[in-house]
DNA sequence: TTTGGTATGTTCGGGACTCGCTCAAACTAA
DNA sequence: TTAGTTTGAGCGAGTCCCGAACATACCAAA
């Protein structure tokens, strides 16, 4: 959270008059986004109001073509007048979303309907401590990709593959990157483009691009879980990404599932990161002697399990090296719905329901549900996707 | 034609005018609970809100008898008229407090002070299948202590040591009572005294209890842990505590700290509790030849530390192990404060302090701060105070 | 003692919402 | 044609918060 300073003011504001209609706009488009195309009526009774009160929020947002109206659908089977479904509008204010990886950075406008309407990738100097140039060729980026906008975009969201700190909008650290260390990012932007910069760590930006554009789409609780040569996640809990003080959750590579383990890139011993990223998989797969060991996927895994004994069991070790984490987070949170990203999601839909499988049996039974495992979208998208998504849940999920 | 919305998310409502009252009274006496008598500027400051928007909701409160006025104060250094601090009355309505324990049950009645007006404890019929003599003597108990009331309660929370089912109002499993298995004791209840009954677990008890009386007054984010023979906690994030669907989440004793690891009682291998729960305790106590081992306490521990280095290893160790997961939860969810109740809070500050080194040490440095753990307040009350919190926080704290 | 400054708490008019009711429009089925 | 159903708009009423103004109460310096 960028452009709002790091108040310690320990007020719980009451609910004023103002807030009610903004946050009341907010949760209307909330469903359009949930629902899709959807009539007035169908509004006021997803959200129990009055139709009238629909139609007070709606219509200024239909005059000022931030909403479409759909021609009239014929009638359900008892008659009545034809319902016109209300969706949002491909070509209003659009939002800037960037992601800024080790080497490079991407930029992408994304239209409130989850379209990328225009992209930019350019290279990154993150080698010594030239934090200058990152910045400008950051703000380049975004720059070329906001001048196609035909309307004044919302906000810029961006997403970093490092530990950020969501108060001030900076960068604490992002591996191999020292030239962003310390970086205030997010206020630096703001002030170059003149709009709000939301900054977030890159796996809450998959949550939020799954939560309005993925498999996450209307869902209160579900958890992102982004393996490769790390592992990290974000959860959303009760409508809410869980952020916790200046974002400092979701690390969950870091937690032991292994006590006095194998030593971790992080200096301690058997966090969950020592099981379950590319890096154990590699040197299992170079001691089963499978072919190519040091650059294996999951994905080449899952394809070498068809015919090689040895590749399958390695594959069903490695789900359940997933799948400790994931039994964990469902004791401690029973988030239910877990979304692959990274690597293992490459693994594919079976790779997936292996997982499922052994985190089913890695948690005893209980009447709040048992864990699912589904596959999040194509990464790069979603990352833009999620960028975008900061904008759209800091606009439209007032806590009030 | 009304179709149910295809998502898990319970149809949000919009903002009435009607719910902004309530919510704004909810939240104007959540501040009095946690700052004390304050004056009504000051909770006008506080809201963020103008005086004379306290002073319309505070007014009726005023003249009812829920709130007292007190007496003015002394004007501060500047001059000014005097400020006259309202408190919450103790003689308004108060709360129904139960605990359900193995073999017996306590009821109380609370006020909103948090003082226990009227108390009392009868055993429990729990082997066999005699649900309907346990509802009986539960029932009982509770009208005890209700008959006490001079006003009319504002309803009745149920503390269980056992699995629930909070959407039910249900027991699902309470160990060594069979009894108690499967019975709607909510609902019972409910419709025996003719209150509203909320029913919850034990470690989201003893949090209320903290939230609202103890060491998490007025904290938005923290947690807590109980140990013992079991081993189990709760979550308040953002303000909220965190149940998960049915209340299926905080089962933190039986997350794998230790893959492979020793034979948990649940049938898994290495969950936390195998190695932070008083069973581990003694039998490493009885390994390292300490007195009376079989029968030993954290703070039997302690007190032996003193003198014998073998139990002062031990101690340290255990602290270690209650830590492991402590360094989980903060890597998660970023909690920061941590309420010990149960066996190891019967340590004292200078075990908590112990379990606090090592849980900083098990994380690493994060700008969103470090984990404390502190010591929650004598467990009995706490739970009692903790069964009223259900009430006050289903009645105070609207998610709107 | 007077006077100006400061803070508290109340009163009152105004504005921003939503609610319930009513009505026209559009479609179906008998 | 007619009755029934559903959508969407219009209007007055009610509820709540805000801001300005005012009375009250205390302090401190002149």
């Amino acid at each position: 959270m960028a452009t709002s300073p790091p108040t310690d003011m320990p007020t719980r504001p009451l609910i004023s008059a103002a807030v009610v209609g903004r946050a009341n706009r907010g949760r209307v488009l909330q469903a359009l986004f949930d629902l899709g195309p959807t009539s007035r009526a169908e509004l006021a009774r997803y959200t129990g109001v009055n139709r009238s009160t629909i139609t007070a929020i709606v219509q200024p947002l239909v005059d000022n073509g931030f909403l479409l109206e759909g021609a009239p659908l014929p009638a359900g089977g008892a008659g009545g007048k034809p319902a016109r479904p209300l969706t949002l509008s491909p070509t209003a204010s659009p939002i800037g979303a960037v992601q800024v990886l080790q080497g490079r950075v991407r930029s992408a406008l994304v239209s409130m309907t989850g379209d990328i309407l225009a992209q930019d990738t350019r290279r990154l100097p993150v080698t010594g401590r030239r934090a200058r140039e990152a910045t400008d060729a950051i703000g380049a980026s975004l720059e070329a990709v906001l001048a196609a906008a035909k309307r004044p975009p919302f906000g810029v969201g961006v997403a970093v593959g490092g530990m950020v700190d969501t108060d001030r909008g900076s960068i604490v650290e992002v591996n191999l990157a020292p030239a962003l260390d310390g970086l205030a990012l997010g206020p630096a932007l703001a002030s170059r483009i003149g709009l709000p910069v939301l900054l977030d760590h890159h796996p809450r930006a998959l949550l939020l691009g799954d939560r309005w554009f993925g498999p996450g789409r209307g869902i209160s609780t579900f958890a992102v879980l982004y393996t490769g040569e790390v592992l990290g996640g974000a959860l959303m809990l009760g409508g809410h990404l869980h952020r916790g003080p200046a974002g400092a959750g979701g690390e969950l590579g870091h937690t032991f599932v292994q006590v006095d383990g194998e030593l971790c890139r992080c200096g301690r011993r058997g966090c969950w990161e020592t099981i379950a990223t590319l890096d154990w998989l590699r040197r299992r797969a170079a001691e089963a002697g499978l072919p190519d060991a040091a650059r294996i996927s999951t994905a080449k895994l899952c394809r070498l399990a068809a015919k090689d004994p040895a590749a399958a069991r390695l594959r069903d070790t490695y789900a359940r090296n997933l799948a400790v984490g994931i039994a964990n987070l469902q004791q401690t949170l029973a988030a239910n719905r877990y979304v692959l990203h990274g690597d293992a999601a490459r693994g594919g839909e079976p790779f997936a329901t292996a997982i499922q499988q052994h985190a089913r049996d890695l948690v005893p039974e209980h009447p709040g549900g048992r864990p699912t495992v589904v596959l999040g979208g194509d990464d790069d998208r979603a990352a833009l996707l999620g960028a975008a998504g900061l904008v759209l849940s800091d606009q439209l999920q007032f806590t009030v």
